[in-house]
DNA sequence: GCTATCCTGAAAACAGTTTTCAGTTTCATT
DNA sequence: AATGAAACTGAAAACTGTTTTCAGGATAGC
């Protein structure tokens, strides 16, 4: 799996004549053995782990090149600064955010994103994407 | 219907013990007359024409009273900067947003909310509130 | 009218992100 | 291997949207 993102990765790096760099390695590995919806900062902490000269700057320059590549999504959600998901070749997926932990889990829904479609339609709208996020408090964060 | 809205935050900025003044007036009045989805820029920008010594400052302290007082909503777009709309005793709505020439458009679906339900019961979740949005080409700037 | 309290606008501070710049690394070509 | 053009890096500066600070100004209860 890993293998093959990464792969993709330097596919996209040769042909688009960018060069190979150590850094670059390092980040992206590092990526991609996160959980997900990693902030540039989390990234940033857990790369300097191997490699403490790496800047901010240069995880946010090759997170922009993993979004450009297809291989990376960014995102918004309310905290104000961007977070990284790897890009999976499975369905479209949404997000349940936890208020008081943090926690962002996925989930996915045939039928919700078949309403969408209806209601784009009758609206006269051609959907590229959309976002949907539900905020509340998790399993563990709930009152009993 | 502005009438009542202009009185609700006077109740309420009174009950604070705060001040009523010329700027929040007319702040308030200009937020209002707008068709919502107003960023702080174009609300400053407006709000100049009828005093032009407003400053930015007073703009944003103004928004946050009203979104305080639960008269208006907080958003965030993907365009990096909040976008204010005013809260009305209707259903919660969600966001049809064109990706070419900005227009946000507004909808309602119960079916897609009480699905959002359920998918928030499968994961043990208490979903306090939630945002979708469905960006993509309007009725005008789609392909013909 | 007095006065404590709040308000205002300009400027400074802030956070996340992007750009600049001087020095370093890569890699196709010798 | 050595060369050199092009790309890369990290630190610092710049930028954007927003918040805070501060000194002077307005408000409202007495």
């Amino acid at each position: 799996m890993k293998k093959r993102k990464i792969a993709e990765f330097a596919k996209f790096i040769e042909e688009k004549g960018l060069k190979s760099t150590t850094q670059r390695d390092d980040i992206v590995n590092a990526f991609f053995d996160s959980g997900g919806h990693v902030s540039i900062e989390e990234l940033h902490h857990s790369v300097q782990k191997k490699n403490p000269k790496i800047g901010y700057t240069t995880v946010y320059r090759t997170l922009k090149l993993l979004t450009e590549s297809g291989l990376a999504h960014e995102r918004q959600f309310g905290d104000g600064q961007a977070r990284y998901e790897p890009v999976t070749a499975e369905e479209h997926h949404d997000h349940l955010i936890c208020l008081k932990c943090g926690t962002i889990m996925e989930f996915e829904n045939k039928k919700i994103e078949k309403l969408q479609d209806e209601v784009a339609k009758q609206h006269g709208f051609e959907v590229k994407n959309h976002k949907l996020e539900l905020y509340g408090y998790c399993k563990k964060c709930r009152k009993p």
